[in-house]
RNA sequence: GCUCGAGUGGCGGAAUAGGUAUACGCGCAACACUUAAAAUGUUGUCUGCGAAAGCGGAUGCGGGUUCGACUCCCGCCUCGAGCACCA
């Protein structure tokens, strides 16, 4: 057996070999020269759990690497970093389970990441890692939250906050999922308890604003543009009647203001106190605010709940607009900390208050219907208009479902029995039309649907534009008896039975019959959408849009409200940064002066959480008393440490400068590496609303105090798919289907499944692994390497006529392959930039399938390696050397492509005949429609299809398309 | 309920300023090499009718625009994600 020249593909030799090789001479080392151009590659940082990593971390940051590689290689200065994002609940509850020490398990796990993730050859500098639990680290944290607690921007709040009894601490709204813990799935409580806060608010409006200009995916923006909630509206005041007191409340309905009917408090309301010598009924409202605490938010938002509240007797409110005295009830369906914490109830037009309305038998007034234009028969300009009441009538025949309709016998009409109400009942009117025009006499269950429609028409026998308010009404039939009708009435109409499915827009006459379709056989209730207004003084008629501006400016003024809370800052737990303050007797809550930072995390022997609104550290007593750094008095130090988002919401900006000791960032580093914020940052969308708007939130307090040059931290983002098991579910220990990347690259190699990560499917699409794809990838790799072997006149290759090549080299072979190296390296580099690998692989295989077929020259193969390079670090590197370079090829330039070499002077034109493909043939480059027809013409699998036929139309779209119509 | 995204072979997926759908990979089948297997290589692989040449059909469903539609428009269905009593 004859031995390979070219060697065998080793991976377990060569991969470790070059990773030695690369650290040694500090291949991966970012120059800190703050010079040339930059490019900043960021990853989101792990939290380095105790199960290490699975197959799916890789995926973010092979593309990173693959990324900032192919950057390097186009003479940018690239900052690609990595660190830890230690702190968290995991780590602790792994403490309290196995009495560690978290900094001890930290330093256990951190190694183990490490590992994992240094066999898969990243371009780290670790140099530059970073640990969010280092005091070091932390110290610079503290310090932020210092400068947020001088500007005002933490502060002390003793508000209800979502409380995990389960994991015995505060959260963040932000930390919570459909009301349950988001660590752990408890269904959260209210608890009123000391806390620090965030006041994220007062950046609401330029986190919003600023979303637009950032390049990052649609559904991440949209998701904080949600959280965000930013609502324009407007705020009203309620005087109170026989008191001082007013009532506030927040619409974006301003228009309806005429039909409000009630106003509601949510139980948390603060005015209840204002107004409890005023509330007749107290004990009970007192009940109904005590039951409210004890809801769970998932009790009280349930979607199919009905609607709970109690009326505050005795209190009532003037309406700003009509005068009128409206009554003043309290209900949880309105939210204590969201606008005003009260609203003004229409139940005409809104589902909720309608809802509450019905259940309490509270009065409904309409003040906006819709308006229609009949599109038959338009108004006509000029005419007289004359204004009618009509009532129309949907009479159903329960046996069959048939509604009663009218087919008019002078005009193409199909209607609803119908007729003008005169001051009548509406639904006496309604009996009386259907008696009238078809004779049924026995109607029951009489029911109007909803509100009045305004419709405008030219009625030509009238010779007058119409404005018709009408209502529509409905019965089941009783029974078929029926009256005789008179003869006009029966000269006008005949009546017939129709099936309501065939009760189309276009079928009906009516102008309403969309709005009608809505109401018929279903729960007519609120009416919400657009439309005039009605009994609404003076701005009757006008248009809702118009009228919401006006009469917010009559009767209040604009106002904005977000849905974004502040951000709960302080955890009751151990395995945090310490808040950096201190409790004194005389001079209440004080600043530790920024010298004493870090305030170091003490040793603990319990890391318990208490429950008791404190954390382990309260009992700490060594620690926790401390002295009043302003008036030297006793004092005890904050127990509560931050929550986890804190290190995160920083860390990309230690990267730059990890060792500083004076400041968080030196400006000049910040300046240069942050220009136009990090170029790049990849991660999960699991971060959408937590991590992404927190760190925005504090880059832009930053900005605010000069401590960064930049409003935004993370110029483009993208998010990678996960990677789920085979069995396409999570990959989690729980479904047995956790792939360890340690075992596939022992398997195939770090360049294997590299490559595999990035050919799998499209990078921001979740996907499920597969380790019998994966063979493919190992199989391009074997075939590049094999390449070394068709390499014309290099030594290394191999002889026997087993290699020799198939197609001997010759110009037209040359010219082929030279055409698709150059495509190739077009297509490479644009999918790389637009994080299309899949596609980029894709775009390597078809290249190599051809080049293993040929020989090829040592310069064309170094192209390929090299643009391999960032996909395959190892195996690249070791053909490299092997081809005989003593320099890194991840060193070398980028190759470039020849836009002349991708042209090729012949093409491929297509013959459609009758907009079927028929014939496709090589054209030379720039054949005009002449000699393309003429080409076509001669040709059998043509003019078969045109023998007996005329062409009566010819499209020509030059190099590619020769469309021919035959009659 | 509202907002956003997606539906293409047995599987992962290509192809959208409208122009030969199913590239590339996996799998499968046959063949070659082998004592044999693995590995590797070669060929084939959407579907119906047909011996073949060939002809027709198919990109979730139904319409439309166009010489021509996976791509654009209208109406649905399904799946995924986010928000959800936010006034």
């Amino acid at each position: 057996m004859k031995k390979q020249i070219g060697g065998e593909y080793n991976h377990l030799k060569i991969e470790p070999k070059w990773r030695k090789v690369w650290e040694k001479k500090k291949v991966n080392l970012t120059k800190d020269t703050a010079k040339g151009k930059k490019f900043y590659v960021l990853d989101m940082f792990p939290y380095p759990s105790g199960t290490g990593l699975h197959v799916g971390h890789p995926r973010g940051y092979v593309a990173t690497d693959v990324y900032s590689r192919y950057k390097r290689m186009h003479g940018f200065n690239v900052l690609h970093p990595m660190g830890w994002d230690s702190f968290g609940l995991p780590a602790e509850n792994f403490a309290i389970k196995n009495k560690i020490n978290p900094v001890i398990s930290d330093k256990i796990n951190v190694k183990r990441y490490k590992e994992q993730i240094s066999i898969l050859g990243l371009n780290y500098d670790w140099s530059r890692e970073i640990n969010t639990t280092d005091p070091n680290y932390y110290k610079w944290t503290q310090w932020i939250f210092l400068q947020l607690f001088k500007k005002g921007l933490a502060y002390e709040s003793f508000e209800p906050i979502n409380w995990c009894p389960s994991c015995k601490t505060g959260l963040a709204n932000e930390d919570l999922e459909d009301g349950k813990c988001e660590r752990c799935g408890t269904v959260v409580e209210k608890k009123p308890m000391r806390q620090w806060v965030l006041k994220i608010t007062d950046y609401a409006d330029r986190l919003l604003k600023d979303i637009d200009d950032l390049n990052w995916p649609e559904s991440v923006k949209e998701s904080q543009r949600n959280w965000i909630g930013r609502s324009e509206g407007a705020e009203l005041e309620f005087k109170v009647v026989d008191s001082k007191s007013s009532i506030k409340v927040f619409t974006t309905r301003a228009d309806t203001l005429f039909g409000v009917t009630y106003v509601v408090l949510a139980p948390e309301s603060k005015l209840v106190g204002e107004l409890k010598t005023q509330i007749k009924n107290w004990p009970e409202v007192e009940k109904y605010m005590a039951e409210a605490k004890t809801k769970t938010e998932i009790e009280r938002t349930a979607v199919n709940k009905s609607k709970t509240g109690v009326a505050l007797k005795g209190v009532f409110v003037i309406n700003p607009a009509t005068g009128e005295k409206v009554p003043v009830w309290m209900s949880d369906y309105v939210l204590a900390d969201y606008g005003t914490g009260a609203v003004m109830a229409v139940p005409a037009h809104d589902e909720r208050d309608f809802a509450f309305a019905t259940k309490y038998n509270l009065p409904i007034k309409e003040v906006i219907i819709p308006v229609r234009i009949d599109k038959r028969n338009p108004p006509v300009p000029g005419k007289e208009k004359v204004t009618r009441q009509n009532v129309q009538v949907v009479v159903r025949n329960p046996k069959d479902n048939k509604i009663l309709c009218l087919q008019w016998k002078k005009h193409d009409w199909r209607t609803f029995p119908m007729g003008g109400t005169d001051g009548e009942d509406i639904l006496t009117a309604a009996k009386r039309e259907v008696l009238e025009e078809t004779g049924y006499k026995n109607l029951a269950n009489g029911k109007i649907l909803g509100g009045q429609v305004r419709a405008e028409y030219f009625a030509a026998h009238k010779d007058v534009n119409r404005v018709s308010y009408t209502t529509l009404v409905s019965f089941d039939l009783k029974d078929e008896e029926r009256a005789p009708i008179s003869k006009e009435e029966a000269d006008q109409a005949d009546v017939f039975w129709a099936d309501l499915k065939t009760l189309t827009v276009d079928f009906m006459t009516h102008a309403e019959m969309d709005i009608w379709l809505e109401r018929i056989g279903k729960e007519v209730t609120a009416y919400t959408s657009t439309g005039v207004l009605i009994n609404s003084g003076k701005f009757d008629g006008t248009d809702n849009e118009k009228a919401e501006k006006e009469i917010t400016k009559a009767f209040g003024k604009v106002k904005v409200s977000y849905k974004l809370k502040d951000w709960v800052f302080s955890r009751q737990r151990y395995w945090g940064e310490p808040i950096p303050v201190v409790h004194c007797d005389k001079c209440g809550v004080v600043a530790v002066p920024e010298k004493q930072l870090p305030i170091k995390l003490p040793k603990v022997k319990f890391y318990e959480p208490t429950g008791t609104g404190e954390s382990p550290l309260a009992a700490i007593t060594k620690w926790v008393n401390t002295k009043c750094p302003k008036c030297g008095g006793k004092a005890k130090r904050e127990t509560n440490t931050m929550p986890q988002w804190a290190g995160s919401s920083w860390y990309y900006l230690r990267y730059i400068n990890p060792k500083n000791k004076k400041a968080l960032v030196d400006k000049k580093k910040e300046k240069y590496w942050m220009k136009n914020g990090v170029d790049l940052y990849v991660g999960g969308t699991e971060h959408a609303t937590r991590h992404l708007i927190y760190a925005r939130f504090w880059h832009k307090f930053l900005f605010d105090i000069g401590a960064v040059s930049e409003k935004e931290p993370f110029k483009q983002l993208k998010n990678q798919g996960m990677v789920l098991g085979s069995d396409s579910r999570k990959m989690s220990k729980r479904w047995g289907n956790v792939v360890n990347p340690d075992e596939v690259v022992k398997n195939v190699g770090a360049d294997a499944l590299r490559v595999y990560e990035m050919f799998m499917g499209p990078f921001e699409q979740e996907i499920a692994w597969s380790t019998d794809n994966m063979v493919g990838s190992r199989r391009f790799l074997d075939k590049v390497w094999k390449l070394q072997e068709r390499i014309s006149g290099n030594p290394l290759r191999l002889t026997s006529e087993l290699i020799a090549p198939r197609v001997s080299r010759n110009q037209e072979v040359d010219h082929k392959f030279e055409t698709l190296l150059h495509k190739t390296i077009k297509k490479v580099t644009e999918d790389i930039v637009n994080f299309n690998f899949n596609t980029a692989i894709s775009a390597f295989m078809i290249l190599v399938n051809l080049a293993e077929k040929i020989e090829i020259t040592k310069a064309d193969y170094e192209i390929i390696l090299k643009m391999l390079a960032p996909f395959a670090p190892h195996m690249t590197e070791e053909i490299w050397a092997k081809l005989g370079h003593k320099k890194s090829i991840h060193l070398e330039k980028w190759p470039d492509y020849n836009e002349k070499k991708i042209i090729s002077e012949k093409i491929m034109v297509m013959v459609q005949i009758n907009g079927k493909p028929r014939a496709s043939f090589e054209m030379p480059v720039g054949s005009t429609q002449a000699e393309v027809e003429k080409a076509a013409f001669a040709r059998d699998d043509v003019s078969k299809w045109l023998t007996g036929k005329e062409i009566i139309k010819k499209l020509f779209i030059k190099e590619r398309i020769l469309s021919l119509i035959t009659n």
